[in-house]
DNA sequence: GTCTATAAAGGGATAGAC
DNA sequence: GTCTATCCCTTTATAGAC
């Protein structure tokens, strides 16, 4: 059955579109359908309501993002060698979609507690965040890692990756950067990040 | 005439609550009078419509924040100095209303067009920011500064003051936070943001 | 599976009495 | 200034023909 699949995956890509640019509230089922080239009837034959349709949304992003931090920082690498891999490996995730956070964020903080579950399951999937907190431990009492606390240096990264993608409009704005400029910015943050986190490690 | 500040006062008060926790498509006119004790007919009696009371709104909170930025970076001290008082009245700020980065962000993400000029004029008032990066471009030059391009230095501090607020939901769930655990972390962050800026500075 | 037409509810805005 | 009642457009969702 090619041609279901193909109408299913086109919904779902114009319903990522719609979401992630307008967030749930805002987006508008007549809108997801116009970029599907279909009418909404459609949409209701093959996702019940707009809400079971967002959470399909929602949920291939969190997997998604999930996938990243599980394969970085489940490894058995060092902890530098963990945190590189994840630098590069998420930023180059959202430069290809750059809304993914300001959409993951944003119906998070406006509606934690109905996904809170979701996230946690996801984030701690087979307690590699844990298991990473163990690895940055032993190193520090190695000596290899200063003694800043686990959590402070995982906001720390996330912060320096994250952010310049939720303030991009602002950014742009301000240093009067085009589309490509701000790509490029980006890419320097890649080295700048890594020389920032070395104030975890001794030497 | 008291009374008329003290209802108009209020109603901003619930419609900032209300904008701030569902941003402006997901806000309700009949949940910000509910938050009010009054009803929706007193609402466009004060402002006209749902927009112009959100405007209402997106601009006290940016003034606010300009008003931080310009006392921070515009005074005659140091970069470090001024780094530092940015980090200690940006935080307080937003300690005490959390909520202002996400809705910021957001609206802007999401409609950027329409409200770029209202974030140019607060932002760029003055040339605060201008004269301020001329300053690190001065201290760079005497070597008291590494050559770390100004954009890239302001952006890295945003980046550590303002994310761990976006993304407080997720930081509480994954760390099992309270909020006030989630307060002296914040506080926590405060030193360890002004260690991180070090990097940027010779010695 | 796909369409048109329409039901049903939601939500911003206003009229008009007091 | 404040309230009730109501208008009317928007938007989600479904019925039913093909």
């Amino acid at each position: 059955m090619p041609k279901e699949i193909s109408t299913e995956a086109t919904i779902l890509q114009a319903a990522r579109e719609e979401f992630v640019q307008h967030g749930y509230a805002g987006a508008r089922m007549q809108a997801i359908a116009d970029r599907a080239n279909i009418n909404k009837a459609m949409l209701h034959y093959y996702f019940r309501s707009k809400e079971l349709l967002f959470q399909k949304i929602l949920s291939q992003t969190l997997d998604a993002v999930a996938t990243i931090f599980l394969s970085a920082l489940g490894s058995s690498e060092t902890v530098k060698e963990r945190l590189h891999n994840l630098i590069d490996n998420l930023i180059d995730h959202i430069l290809h979609s750059p809304e993914t956070p300001i959409f993951i964020l944003n119906e998070i903080a406006r509606n934690s507690q109905k996904y809170q579950s979701q996230i946690s399951n996801k984030m701690k999937d087979a307690g590699v965040i844990q298991n990473f907190f163990s690895q940055i431990k032993l190193e520090q009492d190695q000596g290899i890692m200063i003694s800043t606390p686990a959590p402070h240096i995982f906001v720390t990264l996330m912060s320096l990756i994250v952010f310049p993608f939720l303030a991009k409009p602002v950014i742009i704005s301000s240093f009067e950067l085009s589309d490509n400029d701000f790509e490029v910015f980006i890419e320097q943050r890649k080295i700048l990040i890594k020389n920032h986190l070395e104030v975890f490690f001794i030497n």
